[in-house]
DNA sequence: GGCGCAATTAAGTATATACATATAATCTCG
DNA sequence: CGAGATTATATGTATATACTTAATTGCGCC
């Protein structure tokens, strides 16, 4: 069959993964159920070995099925569910909740690594740029302080942090990297006044570092007060990577 | 070419993504840079059209490279950044913490649909099954209340929750779902004395709600006391999904 | 009966080929 | 000179084929 195209607009590979996809997220195949051979699916469908076999590779590749040699192909047990979050985009959430955005540059300057803090791991830079800053809308949305790495990313040391928010330039002028997070809840405590909230309240923390290599590009850390949420879709479904998202000051729930 | 490992034991598709996205990592290709057509990769890694495409296809489903008809490949600009979590496996967490998981279950009561809080997002279920139950090391590492719908899961109300966690049970029994969860930071409040730290405690607020088709199964609210934090490594490389975990009581940090 | 080896099976990888399709670039004509 | 038709190009999808590799099954031998 040399139609590319199936009447429903998706490609025949596509149909394939989504029909088994279908029975395996229904519940009509349950984990541990054997998934027919690649050449029964190819008589089934009226296809190449080909076609089969990229369309239960990728559903393997998103982990809804365990192929093995000589074995076959089975229906893969749930093991830990993984969720998405997105790395938030305040100025983008903001404004999408019908705020106006302020950024609030309180400080931005070059200091020696060993004025930087252990959790930065810069233990390599020379030279760090320490920046804290507000994200405003109505209220105080989230605090942040953050250090880059100016032997990284030379460039930042010529830009005016009090007009760019510095996640928002990081992301336009540093090249693919990667990362790592941690999410804690803190009292605001010495933060009070930046927060404009009271020093025991409960306050989202969210640390991010990001780095290229060896070297850690930049340390970040966020701090939300009054019940912001952080909320995602899981990611079960290899297709569903569903939108995440902040939601502004949610209700602290029952 | 039929051999189809590579000598560094990886196939020769696997080998062009590799090199490829080391050359987009380093930063040497930059967002918007134009990757050499398929034919031009086949001719340099001296291999067919077909598996340079296989390369550069999963390639771009991994969001690294944007290709479209006629106008080639390009590097891909980083959109927002992605993070995983783990739906935390609290047991698993705590044995490998080094301490003795205990599982303590304070209640676990058919209630009716009415009862329910309205977050539970139960409006459709008949019978209704509460749980709360603390998950216990050393320390308290988490209170968990949870509501599971027994008119999706029947098979719930036959089970011991002072034997086996709910959660474990569910991941078990319950085939492939979907989700949504909300992470917030509340004060220990009237949990207190089963958290076991005082009111004003800064506390991680998990929220989860897993669904099938248009029924919530489940919905778990789980609460971590004493600065526990939620980790991973962020989903910007395709290949590296880095592991996630709750890291076990850390230092609230400076 | 138990153990090891061989046969068989199912997936993994790669190729050559063919045709489809979107679109950038170019060409044609008014 | 510009709008519209045409061409060229790069990717998208599918097929048939061939060989590799892992692992189960079963057979034969002890």
């Amino acid at each position: 069959m040399n139609e590319a195209v199936r009447a429903d607009g998706r490609s025949l590979e596509a149909h394939i993964r989504r029909v088994i996809e279908d029975r395996i997220m229904s519940g009509a195949w349950h984990p541990g159920d054997r998934v027919p051979p690649e050449h029964e699916l190819m008589v089934d469908f009226g296809c190449s070995r080909m076609t089969v076999n990229r369309a239960l590779s990728a559903l393997a590749a998103a982990g809804l099925v365990e192929r093995r040699r000589r074995a076959g192909t089975i229906v893969a047990r749930p093991r830990r569910q993984m969720a998405a979050i997105a790395i938030p985009d305040l100025e983008a959430q903001i404004a999408a909740a019908g705020e106006r955005y302020v950024l609030d540059t309180l400080s931005a300057t070059p200091i020696a690594t060993a004025d930087a803090p252990a959790t930065a791991r810069m233990a390599t830079a020379d030279r760090i740029l320490a920046i804290v800053c507000r994200h405003l809308g109505t209220a105080v949305f989230a605090l942040e302080e953050r250090w880059i790495n100016l032997d990284a990313v030379p460039q930042a040391g010529a830009v005016d942090f009090a007009r760019i928010a510095p996640g928002r330039w990081l992301l336009d002028h540093v090249p693919w990297t990667e990362g790592d997070y941690r999410i804690t809840a803190i009292a605001a405590g010495d933060r009070a006044a930046m927060l404009e909230v009271a020093a025991d309240a409960p306050c989202l923390s969210f640390e991010r570092w990001t780095s290229r290599g060896q070297a850690t590009i930049t340390y970040v850390r966020q701090i939300f007060p009054r019940g912001f949420a952080l909320t995602a879709g899981a990611l079960t479904s290899p297709t569903a990577c569903a939108d995440t998202s902040i939601a502004g000051r949610s209700s602290p729930a029952p």
